[in-house]
DNA sequence: CTGACATATATTGTATACAGTGTGTCATTA
DNA sequence: TAATGACACACTGTATACAATATATGTCAG
């Protein structure tokens, strides 16, 4: 505690989108704020204000006298987050043949070319966000809000549900041409073009992507989307 | 200090909201944690979790040991922002197309035909937010996720910034005849027509409130948006 | 007079303590 | 077994203390 590296308030923010990410944090349990306080190693006053903007990102719900719960999506709730989210990287995908630098360009093309089949190629990688080929659009769309409303509030909500590029790697070969197409109309700078690609590839992936859930809910016995990948219950500290 | 009636810090959130429709707090101008307090009453503590939860939203913006200040957007941020609004409230068209109940197109129905004369046809009517024709769509789509971006997050800010329907005064009559045609495609449950018809209606408010906002400035030497309407620097307390 | 450096002050960041309040649980009782 | 009440627990609101930092101020050398 000796030198000051940035507020503690974003560092418990990180942590808890880091424990979602890990399951260590499970949608619709309750947790006291002095349990996760004595767990993270900080005190409630910090930790009340990182639950605060996390709540306003609607990653967490607070019932007074209760308790703190990260959200529980349901299929429907998430459906209408992927509709956000077309409308939202259709934008984007306009914004960005609008307004796209060259060297974004080359490195847009570059990604898609060859970085497709890494595990980079997950929309949503933990830990290099900036190089998902929908981080790379959104950045360069060039428009704050588009930016900071897909990468920072609805990729994270996204996240904390564990939806990642599954469907990606069902339909990976269509993904990947649709990738190409966007990119090509990006560097067309063709706008309309873009924007109707962008629309459709999320379309088809929500879409998809619904239909598998719904199926493996129907052929199991979980509601929620929690158990898609894997979970523990390690605790973590910052730092 | 006796009874529970909600949380303070909500009513704070409230009461910050209603300064900065009020002008009671500048754009960009710093302010103390301390004084804030004092001016509403509270302590620092539900404050400044107030603070975060309006800085998550991009209300606030902070600096560390330096202040909090209210965000000063630039006609450029504004400019995006009404295109992320153009294609959030697209999708709310659609879906309010593909999902309304009778009862509010019933009521959306009404409101169309004879409300948008009065003072609440203003699309952020300060309190009476429910009534707004916009609103009353966002409540359509019945996407949860669409309705709060929309009613809590984006319309929020543009209040921040004193954007009411200006736009709306200036082509009152082309605005009516847009808000019609759109009613009248979701009535159809026509959902790609309604679409294009909203985004068609913000882009024309758009740009026809860009344009004027440019002139503006350029006739004046302001380049914030805060002097386009009053404001004063009254204090005022919760409760 | 100007610039760099050191100190002072104000403000923020964090931790802890305590009183008040609501909720859920559990035992008691009809 | 079901309803009622008491209790424990968790959370809320607030205050205070101290540490860390940035800005402002002032001093001194050139």
């Amino acid at each position: 505690m000796s030198a000051y590296d940035g507020e503690l308030v974003d560092k418990i923010v990180d942590a808890l989108e880091g424990a979602i990410r890990n399951g260590e944090l499970l949608p619709g349990k309750r947790i006291s704020e002095l349990a996760l306080a004595s767990t993270l190693g900080v005190s409630r006053g910090p930790l009340r204000e990182a639950i605060r903007k996390l709540e306003a990102r609607r990653l967490f719900e607070r019932t007074a006298f209760h308790g703190i719960r990260l959200v529980d999506l349901s299929i429907e709730d998430l459906e209408q987050l992927l509709i956000v989210r077309e409308v939202l990287e259709g934008a984007a995908a306009r914004a960005a043949a609008e307004n796209i630098s060259d060297k974004d360009l080359k490195e847009l093309k570059r990604f898609s070319d060859e970085g497709v089949r890494r595990k980079q190629a997950l929309t949503f990688a933990p830990k290099t966000p900036q190089y998902g080929f929908h981080h790379l659009i959104a950045r360069a769309s060039k428009n704050r809000w588009l930016e900071e409303m897909l990468c920072k509030d609805l990729y994270g909500l996204l996240r904390a549900y564990r939806y990642s590029s599954i469907d990606f790697a069902h339909r990976a070969k269509e993904a990947r041409e649709e990738h190409h197409e966007i990119v090509k109309a990006i560097a067309q700078h063709d706008g309309d073009l873009a924007e109707v690609l962008m629309r459709k590839h999320n379309r088809n992936g929500r879409i998809n992507f619904i239909k598998r859930l719904k199926a493996d809910v129907a052929g199991e016995r979980e509601t929620s989307l929690r158990p898609i990948f894997r979970r523990n219950r390690v605790s973590r500290k910052p730092t």
